[in-house]
DNA sequence: TTGAAAGCGCTAACAG
DNA sequence: CTGTTAGCGCTTTCAA
């Protein structure tokens, strides 16, 4: 298209350098060539420009699932800073899988990104794949669900205070067997929240029972049968911390289903960002995460290194403090 | 890196001829090829093959937010045949900005994506950009939030038959003043949920009340206050249908302050894909959109006319039916 | 079945 | 401040 651009008796190289907005050329001819374009609806190729500059503009963002409030407020913080710095956001969902996320990622080889945001899966077990892409020179960024080990930059929340902070309100409004519910055993994320349950609870000479961490799936009627059998144990729990959002429904439907009480018989708290949490039956006592937050500072932390040329991401972990919010089903009071 | 790959004394055509899988290349070179390519970790340059072919693999996905239960399934239907066919999924977010959704729209005359797939924005009232769009032989397929006029494909629900059972079903449970709550007057979405609703209280000879309707906003509390005000006139409906997901908490929330009985004083049903509806307090009366299959469908459409060339799509739409699922806020007992 | 050569649209030296 | 030139890595005739 350039071709066309040269009905102004312009070079081509002219015309590029006014597109990338160099100082070299003349307020005139910018503007000139600036009018034209508009007027032809001209857009450089994007590219073009891609392969010969090498860099594409252009991030991946790799998560578990979208359909959870916490990834898409986390994808709103991405997209906002995306938009701002004129990246572009190419999405893909592992579904869980580690086999995905390999192949996902083993795609990105290829330069098709300059970096890569990512929530791992439940199932991804080793970081090779992750590994193999720092090294190949794209910059990775974890954010929420993290590999601890690999060298990168990891925004987090505060998960192990969260979980000793959930555990403590639960014991604080009389809880003396707390269950907690999860999907993964290997996630760090999780173990870290079970690390601060088993913290309070140890704190409060009553060490965790260890038949109460309950292993929770993909699946919502398991999810259901699963802690129906745990409501239906003798030494049932009075208290349950559920560390997935979608957790929360089958602990409500399970406790309609057995006429069990919340807040009464059952106290439950959620992690969770839902934005019905204030208007469930009864409403629902949060462990909120700053999703957006979290979001858009990993965006901004991959942004950065993007900016400058070979500097490797410091090998930290950021951490943005989640928020316990107080609510009907561990207190029967509605505190707003 | 072909030029690595003529390690085996190949030229680069050959070996470019064996990654498009060309039927004039033995099987034994291709093995060969593909062997080393994978020991070398080679992925080809997806920006070059796109300048060469003038065709991406890229799709857009342009959405007014993704924190909606809708959007976030219906980008998973997206998802699952973009992965299918090869395809990669850029998101934009216009965040109900007609202006966002023009310059998003604008940047793709670039080539940068073969596709797009669209719900449009509540301010949008105009399909220049569109049409502009489809002009450049980038075919666009709507789903959702639909332009009615625009000559192309539109992947809709029944909308106008939801309103009308959604009026119906409140009918029938007795309610006699029946509000309805929208963000936008301009969406054919909107609308055509509202002719159905008035269809169904006009055969009923209860003509809807034109003060009845009631515009919110993107504001939560802003919304908090309108629908409290409707639930302090004179004259308070005894039903509502909220057209909006998000309009639900405000709704619940107004009668919480109100001390306004649900199903009791005033019963709720809401366009709505939440999976929390029912463990709501009371568990919510929800029009269920089929999110996710909307969205595949959508794909397909396009993915389909991306497959031939020079067809334009057709100017028809497709209806894939909601469901009315009945719950506690209309009816006081609990269905399941 | 394979190879040589041209070029997609753009940018980056380097000259002028 | 502007122009010339040489590719970025790939695909695609066309010829061997």
């Amino acid at each position: 298209m350039k071709l066309l651009a040269k009905e102004l008796q312009l070079s081509v190289s002219t015309v590029s350098k006014v597109f990338t907005d160099s100082h070299e050329i003349s307020e005139q001819t910018k503007q000139k060539v600036l009018a034209l374009a508009k007027k032809l609806n001209y857009v450089p190729n994007p590219y073009a420009s891609s392969l010969r500059k090498r860099k594409s503009k252009t991030i991946a963002v790799v998560l578990p699932e979208v359909a959870d409030s916490f990834f898409s407020m986390a994808i709103n913080g991405i997209e906002s800073i995306a938009r701002e710095k004129g990246y572009h956001v190419l999405i893909y969902l592992t579904h869980e899988q580690m086999e995905r996320e390999q192949a996902i990622l083993s795609d990105f080889q290829s330069g098709r990104v300059d970096g890569v945001l990512i929530s791992i899966s439940n199932e991804t077990t080793n970081d090779e794949h992750i590994i193999d892409m720092m090294q190949r020179g794209i910059p990775v960024v974890f954010f929420d669900r993290v590999c601890e080990e690999t060298a990168t930059t990891r925004i987090t929340t505060n998960d192990r205070e969260s979980g000793q902070l959930a555990a403590q309100h639960l014991i604080d409004q009389g809880c003396r067997n707390i269950a907690y519910l999860t999907i993964s055993g290997s996630l760090s994320i999780s173990r870290n929240r079970l690390a601060g349950v088993k913290q309070a609870l140890t704190a409060h000479r009553t060490p965790f029972n260890e038949r109460n961490l309950v292993m929770c799936t993909d699946n919502e009627e398991e999810n259901l049968r699963i802690i129906k059998e745990l409501l239906q144990r003798k030494d049932r729990p009075d208290g349950i911390i559920a560390s997935v959002e979608k957790l929360t429904a089958a602990v409500y439907l399970a406790c309609k289903e057995l006429k069990i009480a919340i807040p009464g018989k059952l106290k439950v708290i959620s992690f969770s960002n839902q934005t019905t949490a204030p208007i469930l039956n009864p409403s629902l006592t949060t462990i909120t995460q700053p999703a957006f937050a979290m979001g858009k500072l990993a965006a901004e932390v991959l942004f950065n290194s993007l900016k400058k040329t070979n500097v490797t991401l410091k090998a930290e972990t950021v951490v943005v403090p989640s928020a316990l919010v107080v609510r009907e089903s561990t207190t029967g009071r509605d505190l707003g």
